[in-house]
DNA sequence: TTGCTCCTCACGTCACGTGAGGTGGC
DNA sequence: TTGCTCCTCACGTCACGTGAGGTGGC
């Protein structure tokens, strides 16, 4: 059982580049574990998978342009699954782990599709703006000459 | 003169892509011309400039994740640069014209920079997603053979 | 004249920002 | 014990959404 080191709010926040009042805004959504055993009014400890869990969320967020909603959709998703998993637990065998890797292929999927997309409209802007610029140049070394 | 067409803000709103409340919005804080002579309760007229300026004002908006104020700086440059031009344009010269572009020229170059940055972060997006997939469809290979 | 779109308030909402006032761990 | 960071309300803000009630142009 490894000690997975615990860190408190301000800390994931300044790796993560958010604030705290973000992470705990999210927690309320759903976004994050809930952490249950966690009494009124104490700290909250976070590990790496959460750090890694948010930077997931941010980069969706802010590359993507998904909205809270959205995303909450797809940690649904991810709960399902998560759920699958747990149900079938007890027997950790193939057919277990097969469908756990048969849910998640189609939800990286679609997220690499998304990005592609994304990816195809900055490159049509990059397009128009150097053919603006070309031309803005073109215009200046005619009048300079 | 050539009689531009007229256009009322819902017809430009579908065009462009957003809600007339949107438009209004951008209306108040200046990101649109004005438009001083509009009496009140009147409707408002648009032609394909406007368009023009909308659409890029959300592409910068959406691709970037431009905040408004941050378009409203841009505003008041372009709007510092017409000022420009109003000033000298009793004199069509060439000193005119050349300031002008000579001022145009690294605003372009500024958002071309954004947009680069942007595509950069999205393509190692997309690098870790597609090594996601990959090993994802490793494993299923491993157990389904 | 009849719809349709437009107008101006004005309150609601989403995703947090920003204190106020108080408690907890090195 | 002293700071520092954390906690929970709770109100403010940005970028609009969404009616309410009324007027204007083909």
């Amino acid at each position: 059982m490894t000690t997975a080191r615990q860190l408190r709010i301000g800390d994931v926040a300044d790796e993560v580049g958010i604030t705290a009042r973000t992470i705990r805004y999210y927690e309320e959504l759903g976004l994050l574990g809930t952490d249950d055993e966690r009494s009124k009014g104490s700290h909250r400890l976070y590990d790496d998978a959460d750090i890694a869990r948010l930077k997931e969320l941010v980069r969706l967020r802010d590359l993507l342009g998904i909205s809270l909603e959205q995303l909450i959709e797809l940690a649904d998703d991810a709960r399902a699954q998560q759920c699958l998993r747990d149900r079938w637990h007890a027997s950790t065998d193939d057919a277990d782990r097969i469908s756990i890797i048969e849910a998640a292929i189609p939800l990286r999927e679609r997220q690499l599709e998304l990005v592609r997309e994304r990816k195809r409209n900055l490159s049509e802007f990059e397009a128009e703006l150097t053919g603006k610029l070309a031309s803005l140049r073109r215009e200046l070394r005619k009048l300079t000459r």
